[in-house]
DNA sequence: TGTACATCAGTGAACGCGCGTTCACTGATGTAC
DNA sequence: TGTACATCAGTGAACGCGCGTTCACTGATGTAC
């Protein structure tokens, strides 16, 4: 990984032009093994990190194929030969973050020690996430751009929902069924997931401001959330 | 409005190259009734709309100044006149959707007649809003590309939200302060805008499909958002 | 070990496109007299 | 009522920009013999 970084640094300020590699005389020719190969080795997943770099950076209107290529230290040309267009790059880009999004949850999950804890670590992790990276998250959950017929998304998306169904059964106390839901189920899943998921969107899009401010002095977002997560509700609409 | 979009259509189809009526010797000095005069005389309304035709045809991705002036049937220059920069039509425009938004929850909430009702047509009509307008919606939110100086889409957005704290407010019988808020009262505003606001993106983006498939045949996603405000929660954690 | 050759990965010049922006202009409208 | 003039609203040609895409190419690698 840090290699391949240093690789592509190296490649955009001091890799010298070809033509004068190949007309100077006092040049070896072998390359000396400090200076870039003229084959990456690993473009693609650079290609990928430096995707999330510009994304995170200049948001989605500035992640193009040519500032990937860019911010690479490659030719302009070189992403269309790993990912065809810019849906191709960006539904790639989509299934790394859900492959990051899922292993962050469990792994905040598998830290936490009583039930009560286990239940909050989950969403507390799901938005710590989009808070880490919301230009991922902005694209992971804007389905328009991207091609959900790659398996590699596809496929990483369904596990990291997967998960989620299965932390409300826990929670429910029930074996959730993979083909049929009763509605209590499938409320439960949609509260716990839009809630999580709603309240993730304002925050990043900063409609919660106003909220946290009439809020006693320092009350932060993951106090908002464990509040909005755990204080009862009335009897008859949970608001 | 009726009158502005014939007139659009009018320009687009049949208006008549400057040259040729300059020159053409035929025809009057003075324009006939049905052509289309120079001066457009509500463009700025005009503009609004064809951008909303625009955004829900094309997508975010299509709107842009030209495209608009396309649909208007006026020369690629004019909207830059009216808004300066796509991001403020894009701020006047969500300003427009804000006004229809807060439209449509309020005189849903007037048409319910028992409390029960009222608390849900509140959310039914966002809900439904974001289903009808899912172009405009998507700008309403996505705070990054709106420019929220703009007095007329701060008071548009300010207004709609205040609505849903009032609601949140009448739902839990307190008087709900415009200074401070308890830990209580703000988790329950944030958990009723959070729940409905992320039943709406994860709608919108079609990541319920897969639950709705699974719930007893013809369960829609109306009567799941409707479980999912008035079912039971668990005690401790309400999901 | 060396040599020939096919294949692969990345290059860089060229192309056409739609975009936003600028600017001198023109047609229409409103106001002063 | 008519005329002159300032102001306003919209035009259309022109510009430069960054983009995606194409394509002949070149350097590196792997394999067969």
């Amino acid at each position: 990984m840090a290699k391949t970084h240093t690789k592509s640094e190296a490649a955009r300020s001091s890799r010298p032009p070809r033509s004068t590699t190949s007309i100077a005389a006092e040049r070896p020719p072998r390359r000396a093994k400090t200076e870039t190969p003229y084959h990456h080795g690993a473009l693609r997943e650079a290609l990928l990190q430096a995707a999330e770099r510009v994304l995170e950076r200049d948001g989605l209107a500035g992640l193009t194929l040519r500032a990937v290529a860019r911010e690479a230290g490659v030719s302009h040309a070189a992403p269309t030969h790993h990912f065809g267009d810019l849906t191709g790059l960006l539904s790639e880009l989509a299934a790394v973050g859900f492959r990051q999004f899922r292993a962050a949850m469990s792994s905040a999950c598998d830290a936490a020690a009583t039930p009560l804890e286990q239940a909050l670590a989950r969403p507390k992790a799901y938005v710590g996430y989009a808070q880490a990276h919301p230009g991922m998250y902005g694209i992971m959950f804007r389905t328009e751009r991207l091609d959900y017929s790659r398996p590699s998304l596809h496929e990483a998306a369904e596990a990291a929902f997967a998960g989620l169904a299965n932390a409300v059964g826990m929670i429910r106390q029930e074996q959730i069924s993979e083909n049929a839901l009763t509605l209590n189920q499938g409320a439960a899943i949609a509260r716990a997931w839009a809630m999580v998921h709603g309240f993730t969107m304002l925050l990043l899009d900063g409609r919660l401001k106003d909220i946290l401010e009439r809020l006693p002095e320092g009350t932060t977002a993951e106090r908002l959330l464990e509040a909005m997560l755990t204080t009862p509700v009335a009897p008859k609409l949970p608001m």
